[in-house]
DNA sequence: TTCATTCTCTGACTATAGTCAGACAATCAG
DNA sequence: CTGATTGTCTGACTATAGTCAGAGAATGAA
C-alpha cells in the first residue's frame, strides 16, 4: 500500500504538479502569480493574503509593490480598519488571471485529451475518490478545550442543526446537561476534528460514578459529511472510553437524526431500555467495548503500527 | 471534468507534492537531496543524471562536489571511456538514502494513517487508477519515420514477440512485404507512441491503388497494455485513413494474438474472406469508416474540441 | 490619556536554482 | 594523424524566494 502512495505521488507531481508551477508563471514570477491568483475577483486584505499563502509580512509588501508597477494590483488601506490594506486587481490584473484560469482550464483539457470518453469519466470519477479521501486523511482530530473558539462555533452549529430537525426544535437548557466543566479533563473530553485549521466536527465524553460513560454532541459539518468522519470519531471517543476503564459506553439520541441512528447500529450499539430522562430523545443505545491494549482500538495518528508489514 | 481535474490538481499537489519537497530536503537543499536519490545504490553516470533530472550540466558538476565535500559521494572516471564521469555514493551516502526512502514511506504512511482500512482499500484503488490513466494520457502518438532508432526497436520487438507466440514461429521474409517505403509518406506511415520518450507501441497504414488501405504492425510494448494505446492507435490510423479519403480499412491478423482479434471485433471490424495470401493470417477484417469531418473521429492532441461544454 | 498590540512597510541580508561561455581532456571517424 | 565531437568542469553571472529587525501608523484596552 504504502509503495503505491508512493508511485501515485511521484506519477501525479511530476505530471500533473509540474503543470501548475510552469503554466502560472508566464514570464512573472511564481510568487507574483500566486498572488494575483489570490487577491480574487473581489479584492482581499493583505493579512488574508499573508495566511492563506503563509508568507512572511515583508515578502507580501514587495510582491504587492511589484504587483502594482506592473499595473495589476493597486494596494488602498481598509475603511473599516486604518491599519489594515486592501489589494485589489486592476482591469489588467484582471485580465491577466483570466489567462491564468484559461491556461489552467487547458492544462486540465490536455490532461484528457488523450482519453476516450470512458477513460474520462473513470479518470474524473476516480480523481474525486482520492480528492475525497486525502480530505478525509487530511482531519486531524484531538482532544479539545470546549470553551475555545472553534469548539463553541461548532456547538453553536450543533444545536442549530439540532432546532432545525427536531420536531417541536430544541432548547439546550430543556436537555440533560453537558457543560464546559463536564467536558473537559477529568469529567470528561471533547474531540474537535479539523481540516486546513476549520473545524468540522466534534464528539464528547461524559465520564460518571458507577455508571458507563455517556457520548454526547456527536456532530459533523455539512461540509465535511461522506468522509467517514462519523465513524472516526465515534471509535476514538471508544477508544479513549476503554482507555479510561469503561466496559461500556452509552449514548442517546434523537429519531430525526435518521444517519447518526445508522452510524450507531453499523458500529455495534444495541438499542437498549431508557437508562435516563432526556427529553429529546427517542433510542438509548449501548455497546461493549474490546479491552484496551489489544491495539487495534488504540488511535494511532500516524498509523504504521496499523499497516501491513509490507 | 476540467474542473474536477482542476480541484484534483489543487488538492493533490498540495497534500502530495509539498510532502515531497519538504522532508527531501533535511537541512540539505532540493537540488543535492534530488541527486543524491538519483545516483541510487549503485551508482549512475553523471550525463545520465543530467538527462534524467533534465540539468546543465555545470549545475550538477556543483552539485556534485558539494556532496562530495558532505562525504555523501565520489565521483571517478568511468572506465569503459575516459570522458564519462561516474558517480557513486558513500557508506554515509548511502545511509542518507535510506533516511529518504524511510521518511518517504512514512509520510505515505502517514496519508493512510487516518483512514479506516476500507478507506485506505479504496484510496490505493483509486489512485492506482488514476495513475493508470494519467500515465494512458501521457503517451504521445505521432507519425515517425520507420527508420528511425525507435521504430526500429519497436518493430523488432514486434517480431521478436510474432515469432514467439506464433506455432513454427514468424520470418518477415516470408509473410506479405510492408518495407520502410511503403510505410513512409506518401505510400503509407508509420504511428509511433511514446512514453516519456521510450517508445511504447506502433500502427501502421499502407495506402494501395484500388483498393482500401491495409493496416499493419499493430503492437503495443508489455509495459504499455491496458492503457487503452491499441485501441487508440487503432483510432487513430482509422482517422488517417479517413482523412486519406478512404471508406474501409482492413487488416489480417493471427490466431494466436487473442487480444488484438478481441480489439478488432469491439472496434467494429467484422471478419470478411481472405483479401491476399499472408501465409501467417487466420483471420481477414475490415471497417466501413465515417466520413472524415465529422468531428468525432479526427485525432485532437489537446481534445478541447471535443470536451462537453462545461 | 497611555501603553500594548496589530498591521504594513523598508532596508539589509542569505540561500537556492539556474544559465552561459569557454577550457580541457578523451574519444571517434576518416 | 587530424579534426570534430562528447563529456565534464570552472568562472562569472542572474533571478527568485525568502528571512529578520526595526520603524511608524492605527487601533483597542485600561
Amino acid at each position: 500500500m504504502v509503495s503505491q502512495v508512493r508511485s501515485f505521488n511521484r506519477t501525479v507531481t511530476e505530471r500533473a504538479g509540474a503543470l501548475n508551477e510552469t503554466f502560472l508563471s508566464r514570464g512573472r514570477p511564481l510568487g507574483q502569480a500566486r498572488l494575483l491568483w489570490e487577491i480574487g475577483q473581489n479584492g482581499s486584505d493583505i493579512r488574508l493574503l499573508r495566511a492563506r499563502l503563509d508568507l512572511d509580512s515583508g515578502y507580501v509588501s514587495r510582491l504587492l509593490r511589484s504587483l502594482e508597477n506592473d499595473g495589476l494590483a493597486v494596494v488602498e488601506r481598509s475603511r473599516a480598519d486604518g491599519r489594515v490594506r486592501t489589494a485589489r486587481l486592476t482591469a489588467r490584473g484582471m485580465a491577466e488571471r483570466k489567462v491564468l484560469d484559461r491556461l489552467s482550464d487547458d492544462a486540465a483539457a490536455a490532461l484528457l485529451g488523450p482519453l476516450s470518453d470512458r477513460q474520462r469519466t473513470r479518470l474524473v470519477t476516480a480523481m474525486a475518490e482520492v480528492e475525497r479521501l486525502l480530505t478525509a486523511s487530511a482531519i486531524q482530530v484531538g482532544v479539545a478545550d470546549p470553551r475555545e473558539p472553534s469548539a463553541r462555533a461548532c456547538m453553536r452549529a450543533y444545536f442549530a442543526e439540532l432546532s432545525r430537525r427536531f420536531d417541536g426544535g430544541f432548547d439546550p437548557d430543556r436537555s440533560i446537561s453537558a457543560d464546559d466543566e463536564e467536558l473537559s479533563p477529568p469529567a470528561g473530553l471533547l474531540l474537535l476534528a479539523t481540516l486546513h485549521g476549520e473545524p468540522v466536527g466534534i464528539g464528547a465524553l461524559r465520564f460518571q460514578h458507577d455508571r458507563p460513560p455517556d457520548i454526547k454532541r456527536m456532530w459533523v459539518a455539512a461540509a465535511a459529511r461522506g468522509l467517514g468522519l462519523g465513524r472516526r470519531l465515534l471509535a476514538d471517543l471508544e477508544a479513549r472510553a476503554a482507555g479510561h476503564g469503561a466496559r461500556v459506553v452509552r449514548l442517546e439520541t434523537n429519531r430525526a437524526l435518521a444517519e447518526a441512528i445508522g452510524l450507531y447500529r453499523s458500529a455495534g450499539y444495541r438499542e437498549v431500555p431508557a437508562f435516563n430522562e432526556e427529553p429529546y430523545a427517542h433510542h438509548w443505545f449501548e455497546k461493549d467495548l474490546e479491552l484496551p491494549g489489544s491495539g487495534a482500538e488504540v488511535a494511532d495518528p500516524v498509523g504504521r503500527a496499523r499497516l501491513p508489514p509490507a
